[in-house]
Formats: structure tokens, C-alpha cells, sequence
DNA sequence: GCCGTCACG
DNA sequence: ACGTACGTGACGGCA
């Protein structure tokens, strides 16, 4: 049957959908369906392979991978149209895998239809290029990375697990003495009740969570110190508990046990702003402050005849800032080498660049943080623990500094209440429809959204393009450079040995020749065989 | 299925 | 007095 479709003349187009229950392909070819599992792939391997055929899909990652553990190769990803909904602002979007999940046919039938219509509307609303030019060409890119994984060596995850776990145990007792009593140190209900209730320490300085009650996050507990150790040795328990269920544990669960490989799944669509995210296991937020974060990150190690590299764009976020609000001060500030936060101290506290302190480079740093946040007065004093009044001084004193960048963040708000939009430098937009919003709270919301995300997101874009001009680049392709991960300013790649200087080479020019803005893009690099001992690294 | 918490950029 | 700076994913508790 399969047979007599091929011989048929060949189509232009064919429609993909990828149903998760049965594990099967359905398939949209000339108007009929044709069904296929692993077994008879094989069947339409030619059409699959064929550079004439354009392929449109739901979810065209998934497609790709399932295809080429059977060896085949999807080539002409043309229109994924659970990306397009997503450019289109429908995140959490109408198209749910569930609800067609259950009807896999009938929602082949209308792929055509679904397309079409999604098409229209990306033109309609400019958002065609970045589908295209970013989107697209990156389905290929993410899927070959979950390909390849990221090598882990289990012994050594299995002692720091026995190491961690002692010491939660530890802990736990410690704290069952102090307290007098057995109680789930993972319930925030409890622990309040612990601290407040039955010792009585003071909760005066203490906040409440949105549904009221008292709140025991690392920063409430840091204010018992003075009448506790009970609020250190809770924090400890709570980190050192994350590292054991959220990573150490988790990656044993997932690991392929025979090659002793990872495998995360990249979102290409899910973040509002246009990053990337990562999910079982997310890669994106390994540990790293602690010791043990550390020993986590050692358990990941290169490829034998490999090396790590790691590629990150120093300050891309504030880079970006700086050349589109084309603000001089900062723009010159980035020229001039220095460290940006300590030259932004020193304008903000009207001191020589060498009289900057450690304090005051701190909230400099806050404040720069601040403005891709959208911030707030309110916002920035908590943050930075200093009175509302102390902060509107702090703000005040920056944006007269920098009145470029104050500028700019006023123009976002006016473009996105005129637009109910925002949108970064090469054109993805996120929709705010809350901007013009009677509800202060809302419309406060939004005016963040539409001053962060034309920052976060032009961030995001370059990392994507980086990424597929990293793909596109035949040499590092022969020399055997793959990409690894992407987290979010950092790629990781792995390397052959004998290769690392050259691919080293081209990676940062690729990565900073992305784009030429007022300030260039700089990428630094580090080499290593594991992931905590990774020692920067000059190219040239 | 939401909440509080905490890991990352 | 309060609404209290962006984007994520994952856990256990709890209803």
C-alpha cells in the first residue's frame, strides 16, 4: 500500500505529525494518509531524504530525532506550525498535544488548512523572518544536540550521592535536636510552625507568602541567625536536599546506563522572550556555588579524544543595552575594557575608577541588573536591601548618568502602548495585551515585560544565530566540533584534541562576528575534560 | 494542580 | 499600605 503512494507521482509538500502514544508517524502524502512505525520507516526513507520535498510538521524536532535512530535523515525542514503559533504569541497555545493526541488523523487533515493560516498571519505580522531565518534553521541544530547528549561518569556521581546524602542526614538530626522534636523539614508549613510557634523566635521581621503564611525562603531564615542556628542549618539541609533529589537523583533516573549519556530535550518556543529553555533533566541550571555543586559538575566529562570548550558572550545583555539605547557613557565604558559594573560604580558614586569599593561595585551591579528587569524603586531597595528612599537616589543618579539608556527604556514603554507589542532587534515579538490595562499592578507588569524582553530577547537571538552559523560552518563540521548545550549566553561544545586550537578559533569569531553593534560582542573561552575544571583559554 | 522553595542565566 | 526586578524547570508537600 505504502508502495503505491511512492509510485505516484511525487508531491511538493508532505505533512508530518508525531503521535507520542503509539510511537507512530502520521503522514500527509498527496491527500492520503499513510501511517508508519519504526518498523516501516524505511519505506518512505527516500521521500524523507528527498531535498525537494518540503517538510511541515507539528513539532519537527521530535520527527527528526524519532528518524534518525532509524537512520534516516529529515531534510528540508520547511513550517513547523507548533513554532508559528508560538511566534504568534500562542505559548501555552490552543494546539495542545493532548487535546490531538486522541485524534491524530483528523489533525493531519487540517495541518494544511492550520499551515496556510499560520503562514498568513507570521506575514501579517512581520514575524515571518525570524521564523524562517532563526527558527527554522534551528529545529536541526537543538536535535542534533539532544543527539549527542553529554557524557556523565556515574562512579563519581554515585560517591558525591553517598557524600551528600551522609550529610543530609546529618543535618537532619542536628536539626530534629535542636528542635526538639521529628518533623518534614521539606514543609515550609511545618518548619514556620517549628521556628515561630514552638521556639518562639521573633517574626517580626518575617514575610508572608501570597496566601499568608509566614514565609522561611534562605533570606527569611538569614534574618534568625542572631536567635537560632536553626535557620543556617535548615538553608544547609534545603541545599544540600536540592542537589541530592533535583540533580543527583534525577540524573541517575535519566541517564542511559549504557552509554552513560544525558539527554535533555531543548524548548525552542516556551520562553515569552525568545530564549531557549531545557527540560528532563534541565541542563540550563546545573549547580556551581558550592562544593558539592562543584563535584556534581566534575560527574560531566568530554567524550574520550575530546575536549570540552566553553564559548560565553561576556555581558551580552548590557552589550545590548548599551548599543541600542546608544548610549555613549556606557557604550565608552565597554570600550575602554574596564570591568563594567566597577565603571558604572564610578559614575554612580561620582569616585575614580581605582576608588570603587567591593560595595559599591555590588550595587552598581544591582542596578544594571535592575534595568533589564524593568525595575522599579520598590523592586531595586529590596533587592539590594536599602531603604525606597535610599534606591529612588540610586535610580536617579544612574539614568542622569546614563540618560541614553532612560531614554530608551521610555521609548520602549511608548512603543508597546502604542503597538501592544515589544520586539528585539531582529524582529520576535511578545504581545502584551495588558499594557493599556486599568489594573496599575497589570499595566506596571507589562511595562516591565516590554522594557526586559527587547533586551532578553535580541540576547536570545544572537545565541540562535550564533548557533546556526556554528552549524553552517563546513570546517568545524569536518574537524568533528559538535555543539553540546546552550545556556543562554554560553554554548558548550565538545572537540577532537587535536583540532581544539583551530575550532577553537573559529567559534569565537563566529560567535562575535553574529552581529556588529556600537559595542562588539565579546566571547570568552574556556577548555577542560569536565565541567568544573574548565581554565580560560585564549585563541589566538 | 497549585504552592513554596531554589537551581541557573 | 502595598502590588514590590526578567526568564526558566524541578522538587516535595498538600489538598
Amino acid at each position: 500500500m505504502v508502495k503505491n503512494f511512492i509510485d505516484n507521482k511525487l508531491p511538493s509538500e508532505i505533512f508530518l505529525y508525531f503521535n507520542n502514544t503509539s510511537n507512530q508517524i502520521f503522514i500527509l502524502y498527496n491527500n492520503k494518509t499513510i501511517i508508519l512505525s519504526s518498523r516501516n520507516l524505511n519505506k518512505l526513507k527516500a521521500i524523507f531524504e528527498n531535498e525537494n520535498i518540503v517538510k511541515t510538521g507539528y513539532d519537527l524536532k521530535k520527527i527528526y530525532k524519532f528518524l534518525r535512530k532509524y537512520d534516516i535523515e529529515l531534510k528540508n525542514l520547511h513550517f513547523d506550525v507548533s513554532i508559528a503559533a508560538a511566534l504568534l504569541g500562542n505559548l501555552r497555545g490552543n494546539i495542545t498535544s493532548r487535546k490531538i493526541a486522541s485524534e491524530p488523523e483528523i489533525f493531519l487533515g487540517l495541518l494544511p488548512t492550520i499551515k496556510e493560516n499560520l503562514l498568513n498571519e507570521l506575514k501579517e505580522k512581520n514575524l515571518f523572518k525570524v521564523f524562517k531565518e532563526i527558527e527554522i534553521p534551528l529545529i536541526k541544530v537543538l536535535a542534533e544536540m539532544e543527539i549527542v547528549g553529554i557524557k556523565i561518569d556515574l562512579n563519581k556521581l554515585e560517591d558525591v550521592g553517598k557524600e551528600v546524602e551522609r550529610e543530609v542526614k546529618n543535618l537532619k538530626d542536628k536539626i530534629y535536636a535542636i528542635a526538639g522534636m521529628k518533623f518534614n523539614i521539606n514543609s515550609p508549613k511545618q518548619v514556620a510552625e517549628i521556628l515561630f510557634n514552638k521556639l518562639k523566635i521573633s517574626k517580626k521581621a518575617i514575610r508572608k507568602t501570597r496566601t499568608g503564611q509566614l514565609s522561611t525562603g534562605a533570606k527569611e531564615l538569614s534574618k534568625i541567625s542572631e536567635e537560632s542556628e536553626l535557620g543556617k542549618l535548615i538553608a544547609e539541609y534545603r541545599e544540600l536536599f536540592k542537589l541530592q533529589t533535583s540533580y543527583i537523583e534525577k540524573f541517575k533516573k535519566v541517564v542511559d546506563k549504557k552509554r552513560k549519556v544525558i539527554y535533555t530535550t531543548f524548548n525552542q518556543v516556551k520562553a515569552s522572550t525568545g530564549r531557549l529553555s531545557s527540560e528532563e533533566p534541565n541542563l540550563q541550571n546545573l549547580p556551581t556555588k558550592s562544593e558539592y555543586a562543584q563535584k556534581i559538575k566534575e560527574c560531566f566529562i568530554a567524550s574520550k579524544g575530546f575536549k570540552f570548550l566553553s564559548a560565553d558572550y561576556s555581558q551580552l545583555e548590557l552589550r545590548i543595552i548599551a548599543s541600542l539605547a546608544n548610549d555613549q557613557k556606557m557604550i565608552n565604558a565597554f570600550l575602554s575594557g574596564l570591568d563594567i559594573h566597577k565603571k558604572t560604580a564610578a559614575e554612580v558614586f561620582n569616585v575614580n575608577y581605582d576608588e570603587v569599593t567591593d560595595e559599591m561595585r555590588q550595587k552598581a551591579k544591582m542596578l544594571n541588573f535592575g534595568i533589564i528587569y524593568g525595575m522599579g524603586a520598590r523592586g531595586f531597595a529590596e533587592a539590594a536591601n536599602m531603604p525606597y528612599e535610599e534606591a529612588v537616589i540610586f535610580i536617579d543618579e544612574y539614568f542622569s548618568d546614563f540618560f541614553n539608556v532612560a531614554n530608551y527604556i521610555f521609548t520602549l514603554k511608548q512603543l508597546a502602548r502604542e503597538r501592544g507589542y515589544s520586539v528585539t532587534l531582529f524582529g520576535r515579538k511578545r504581545f502584551l495585551p495588558s499594557i493599556n490595562a486599568l489594573n496599575p499592578k497589570l499595566r506596571a507588569q507589562a511595562e516591565r515585560f516590554a522594557i526586559n524582553m527587547p533586551i532578553q530577547g535580541t540576547a536570545a537571538d544572537i545565541v540562535k544565530m550564533a548557533m546556526i552559523n556554528l552549524d553552517n560552518n563546513e570546517r568545524l563540521k569536518k574537524i568533528g566540533v559538535r555543539i553540546l548545550l546552550q545556556v543562554h549566553d554560553e554554548l558548550l561544545f565538545e572537540i577532537p584534541k587535536k583540532n581544539l586550537s583551530e575550532a577553537a578559533r573559529i567559534i569565537k569569531e563566529t560567535m562575535e562576528g553574529v552581529y556588529k553593534f556600537a559595542v562588539p560582542l565579546v566571547v570568552d573561552l574556556a577548555i577542560g575534560d569536565d565541567l568544573r575544571n574548565l581554565k580560560s583559554f585564549s585563541a589566538f
